[in-house]
DNA sequence: GGCCCGCGGATTGTTGACAATCATACGAGC
DNA sequence: GCTCGTATGATTGTCAACAATCCGCGGGCC
């Protein structure tokens, strides 16, 4: 595995702004700031080793992606995601990465189904562990869509990726079976590789159906949306905000 | 059409950021600075009567949504649309767009038929000046997508709507026929009023297709993606930058 | 004559400080 | 005892100046 120069990129530089956002996205992502917590902007600042301009700059980017949400004169607080949340992340995927396997099926078949079968591999690998395996999910999903080679499909599944990594650490009460989960993965990749628009479509929307009850699953989950004037409209969970890492 | 007072809505305060992006945007959005302008900050900040400061974080929202590209210390531009993106446009289009309407079938058909007369009457008023039938179709589609109630999909469709007229306004050597373009909003309408899932599909990707083919006409367009070692990469319009307004 | 080096002008990136706004706690008034 | 007005503290929003980097151009050297 020789590296070859021939391609030389174009000497990635990017602004800091966009690292302190991939900072602030990872921890958003990973849990480490559970939702509804405000970020103040001179702890951050300091604890990044930035000034407050380039902070700003990368908050307002996440507020774009919906990640974080901003009140005036009161500070930017990590957004909450409810159950219509959880739903419409999926409902969001299933569209985008349905789109992704089409493109997959049209374009360069086998190429794709070899890059499933890597990430899959990753995630039979990393079965024991429930975090891995998230992160190896995570990688499949995002591999399907990048090998679609459309950009904007792929910077919409990212942005969606992380959110729904977000539902999984604010309400990750159980890990998910490995054994159903990878062989749902394993039917989506055979979907592309028969080449079956229609079973990949399904496949992909039970599959969506199925990660959003697993999420939902201890909750009150009503399957007809709003329009429920139910008991309770202040959530239980209020955990206190763990310590910042390092 | 008395307005009651009784869902009384927090008060929207957006912040300058978020207003100074939205007028960046409208102006790339109607042409205003064409592709590959480089948008000076102390320029802009002036005009807009704003600091550099706020200015800058309404850039880097730009940025995320993908409408400019920021070179590392050479400044930010304008991004340019070639073929493979007008493609790419489409296909994000579809994706969203059929997801909103298959929720539109499911949920309250009949307010979202109403909806979407209401914004084809606007269209079918404006069929005589271009400018505001492309008004009128931005806003059937971005009418359809947030019908649906998805606020994801919404995000992605208003999105994907400015780069769409980014494409015309960059490209619009013709206008594009009135008389198909409402019958084929006028299908559109209907299939989502006959509540038939694979029609709207058909429909929706029948007319992303013809807008792409619509947009591309002039040019070479090569159907397969890629692999097209063509004639000429350097695009022959640079026009100069017409005066800003306001 | 052609190529390399260095300088001037301009623009971006960053910083710290100033002004405006909001939440909270305390005390006066009813 | 409860409510309202006010002071205080902290945080956000904004600004102008400083530092770093890059493009274009002229002079020197080969």
């Amino acid at each position: 595995m020789s590296m070859d120069l021939t391609d030389l990129e174009p000497v990635e530089r990017r602004s800091t702004a966009a690292i302190v956002a991939d900072r602030i996205r990872e921890a958003i992502m990973r849990g480490t700031f559970p939702p509804g917590t405000q970020l103040g902007e001179v702890e951050l600042a300091g604890r990044l080793g930035v000034s407050r301009g380039p902070l700003r700059e990368a908050m307002q980017r996440l507020v774009a992606e919906g990640l974080l949400r901003s009140e005036s004169h009161r500070g930017l607080f990590v957004r909450d995601l409810d159950a219509a949340d959880v739903r419409d992340v999926y409902v969001a995927r299933a569209a985008v990465e349905r789109a992704a396997g089409l493109l997959l099926i049209a374009g360069d078949r086998a190429a794709a189904v070899q890059r499933l079968a890597d990430a899959l591999a990753v995630m039979e690998a990393a079965a024991d562990d429930p975090v891995a395996l998230a992160d190896a999910d995570h990688a499949f999903h995002a591999e399907l869509v990048a090998a679609s080679g459309s950009p904007r499909l792929r910077r919409m599944a990212d942005t969606l990726l992380v959110e729904t990594r977000m539902c999984l650490a604010a309400l990750q009460q159980t890990a998910p079976p490995a054994d159903a989960l990878l062989a749902e993965h394993r039917e989506l990749c055979d979907a592309v590789r028969d080449g079956d628009p229609g079973r990949l479509t399904n496949v992909l929307e039970s599959h969506m159906l199925d990660a959003v009850e697993r999420i939902l699953a201890p909750t009150i989950v009503p399957t007809v949306p709003s329009s429920l004037p139910s008991s309770d409209p202040k959530k239980p969970t209020d955990p206190a905000p763990p310590a910042l890492p390092a």
